[in-house]
DNA sequence: GAATACTGTTCCAATATATGGAACGATGCC
DNA sequence: GGCATCGTTCCATATATTGGAACAGTATTC
């Protein structure tokens, strides 16, 4: 369930122990926004009430975290979200990528998004929500399965062999649908479509209903730098659609590419 | 310059200390998201290099900041963006916030944003961008002063005598223009202004050409959640538009705060 | 309304852990 | 080629973390 802690750090002796579990109760409390209480906090962090307990104090004093006396829950607290937000400010893709995005929902009508790589997963940098009250939302900051999903499929179809090894090694190929791609064969042959095609297309193997277009963005290296995708109802996003959604991706890719300096 | 650290924490003894230094590196790196070399986060953190080194070793192995090896520059990770946008998905306020603010900016032509606050300071949740090209912006996470913004006064004209005292004493009345009120009394003055005319003006206090109008948003208690405001260029912004715009705002304001469950 | 089962919180001695000066190696600059 | 500046490693010292146990509140149950 909860992903394995200390997978692969390089545990060189020199690390900061407490720091690492304070760190573990930041990240627990990112999953679990409505905020957990503190006997559940010690059990996932694997830590005695006690420690769990000073460190949450200490977080709280600074903000990081907050008590809600009245629900008797720990959260997350305004000063992780100003931190964060500094990411987003460093890197100013979302700043470029945003008028592309807009561009792609009013010409595509469905909500359009950026996301990027992150140790095997996608996290959603930001999106533009279609006007229709049906919609597909993906929240910044949000992590999803790269198996499983257009813009990870984009983005694994220009890695190496080994690092899409490595990825199934770390992840697995966990079903989320009947009809997610489930072995490293099936997963290999539809990457292999995305390359031939130049866009990546997720038929509701992530969630039943919901199709997805993708198209990998470059830096200035030419390394895949994330993928740009639309998502929306299955009922909108027509297999004879397909083509022309994936070359209007396609297109934004390119722009958003060439936007932020990338070469292909 | 630096927001003085430590200044009101209650020091039982029972601090994780070194989770501290920890923290008071990600606050400095969260300011400058350019990223910072090591020599400049240990003189600002006031630690060894070592003492700095560790800690930041330790949050890169989990992707809290990460290391820009070409720069030589330390950044915030994706992790701690991850991390922070929990902030926001369980105050789901921003998502209520965000359709009043559209139809705010589509009214009124200007950006639209929603503020917060905290520490006697106010934080950007979110803001909608105006069309124009001379466009006021503010990013979600990002700072302000309380007593030369629209927003802030908004807010501190509902709070206690004693909490605006209190904030005078924390931050004092920094001049950001030659228009900012620089004195307690003014401040008092403004802010009555604010409770009898229902929104607050700020004209040109917080950045010279800018004027900015907001109301304040309450909770289901009756106490000020935050406050939403529209900022524009002097030019656009004139006196002859803001009866109009603050009964606009007002009316916005009331919208939300009926949206989250709020009552005056 | 008393007993029970939860919460979060404090205490403190033992010891594992953070500390940081000094020395090192790598890189860019003059 | 020498100098300055960057990040990195080392290791004895002592300091800060640790966590079991006991406590104190507050809902829930009987």
């Amino acid at each position: 369930m909860a992903r394995k802690l200390g997978g692969d750090e390089d545990l060189t002796g020199t690390t900061a122990k407490s720091l690492n579990k304070a760190l573990d109760i930041l990240i627990a409390l990112g999953k679990v926004p409505e905020g957990m209480n503190l006997a559940d906090i010690a059990l996932i962090v694997k830590q005695p009430k006690t420690t769990a307990h000073r460190l949450l104090t200490t977080l709280e004093a600074r903000h990081f975290v907050r008590y809600e006396a009245a629900e008797r829950l720990w959260k997350i607290g305004i000063e992780a979200f100003v931190v964060g937000s500094a990411f987003l400010r460093n890197r100013d893709l979302v700043e470029i990528a945003r008028p592309i995005l807009s561009l792609l929902m009013a010409d595509t009508g469905e909500s359009a998004s950026f996301y990027i790589e992150d140790e095997g997963e996608i996290v959603c940098l930001t999106q533009v929500e279609t006007r229709h009250s049906m919609r597909v939302i993906a929240r910044p900051g949000g992590r999803a399965k790269i198996h499983s999903s257009g813009s990870g499929k984009a983005i694994l179809a220009h890695r190496t062999p080994a690092h899409v090894d490595e990825v199934i090694r770390r992840h697995g190929l966990p079903a989320a649908t009947e009809k997610t791609l489930t072995t490293p064969h099936a997963l290999r042959r539809s990457l292999e479509d995305v390359r031939s095609r130049g866009f990546a297309f997720d038929d509701e193997e992530n969630a039943l209903g919901i199709r997805c277009v993708a198209a990998p963005v470059f830096d200035h290296s030419g390394e895949v730098a994330g993928a740009i995708s639309i998502s929306g109802p299955s009922s909108r996003v027509t297999p004879d659609r397909l083509e022309q959604l994936g070359q209007r991706l396609r297109a934004a890719a390119v722009a958003l590419t060439s936007a932020i300096g990338g070469a292909i």
